[in-house]
DNA sequence: ACTTATCGTAAGCGAATACTTACATTATGA
DNA sequence: TCATAATGTAAGTATTCGCTTACGATAAGT
């Protein structure tokens, strides 16, 4: 009878623009007449799209989760180095950790904790890489064999906040590209090995 | 003849105040009415102590390093223990980090740099906060002698990290207190004294 | 062809917010 | 005591923003 239902199909190809403006403009500064320009409709099919503007930035930190798993995946698969794949993992993200331009909006979700919504986004968010790192780090560990120090977790953690710094300092012009990359390489592959009993 | 201008005493007063606010709410959602209501005067006298809201928020970043630094200096003072002063400092911020409850500006700060003044002011920040760890590291293994890698300003970046995580986790109840803890212990400590060659 | 729900356009509305203006009051030093 | 500038009070304003409403256009299945 009627026309069919393209609602899925419209926020996928919506949801890439949208969370590049917020990575770009902040929670407060992405008005919601912004979003419609930039995704070349009105606001008000936006909000057909999404009950409000909360959550298209939920949508939106998804989206950079997202994101960064099917990087991971796809170097994951690419697969047949001598490296393995916690190691070939570091690698890539010391070269283009943070070229999506997305990670901004963590820094725009971290002062909208006040809202429930968003504060669960951002946890699930901090959840899922935690755990992904923690994963690579146990994997690697066990083919190498002997007991590690410190515990998976928080070097998962460590890691975790290496990748903000990484980001904090590029924003701000603090680390050159190839700093950052020494940063990841270096560092990195020390919480990585951890410290052999 | 007229009073005696006490407008520097007075901002001295109030900057604890409006940065406490400034955490608790963000830069946007803290607004001029909120800050006035909270320090107990009428918005007018904060523009007669502040440019605009933009200058306030500028002077509650630099409140942060500054608390910091002062606690740190205190703990540095009373020293001697058979602890380094790199190692006090770690064990105090393992108990003590993010207790002050400014730290969320940090987070408001981030997605501010659009702001040319605020910008300037997180990176001046970032770089004391950065140059401060540098320098305990570096004296710290000095005193222990031997080469140490990763560079001490890589290992400064990683625990500046650290805190980050530390921040975000408590923010978000990823971390329990004590996870908090052992995360500083030991990968501050891993970080600190790096891999002997 | 005709019904029906989706899609697009345009305008507007109430609330909030950064900042201002005008004016009364106070306390100081000569 | 008196001029002077600091301190406080109150109200207002222009703008912005999230969100809504009303309506016309489109495209599908029967």
């Amino acid at each position: 009878m009627p026309r069919p239902d393209r609602t899925d199909q419209r926020r996928k190809e919506l949801i890439p623009i949208i969370a590049k403006a917020f990575a770009e403009l902040g929670y407060r500064r992405a008005t919601t007449a912004k979003l419609a320009k930039r995704c070349q409709v009105r606001e008000n099919i936006l909000y057909r799209l999404w009950r409000d503007k909360k959550a298209m930035f939920v949508a939106a930190i998804d989206h950079v989760y997202q994101q960064s798993a099917d990087t991971w995946q796809r170097i994951l698969a690419e697969a047949d180095d001598e490296a393995g794949p916690a190691e070939r993992l570091l690698a890539y993200e010391a070269k283009h950790y943070g070229e999506s331009g997305l990670h901004p909006i963590i820094f725009a979700g971290l002062s909208e904790t006040n809202e429930p919504e968003i504060r669960e986004a951002m946890e699930k968010m901090y959840s899922r890489f935690h755990g992904f790192v923690r994963q690579q780090i146990k994997e690697h560990r066990k083919q190498r064999g002997g007991s590690v120090e410190p515990d998976a977790a928080l070097c998962a953690w460590a890691i975790v906040g290496l990748g903000n710094v990484a980001n904090i300092s590029r924003e701000l012009g603090l680390l050159t590209g190839s700093g950052r990359k020494r940063l990841f390489a270096q560092v990195g592959s020390l919480l990585l090995g951890g410290q052999t009993a």
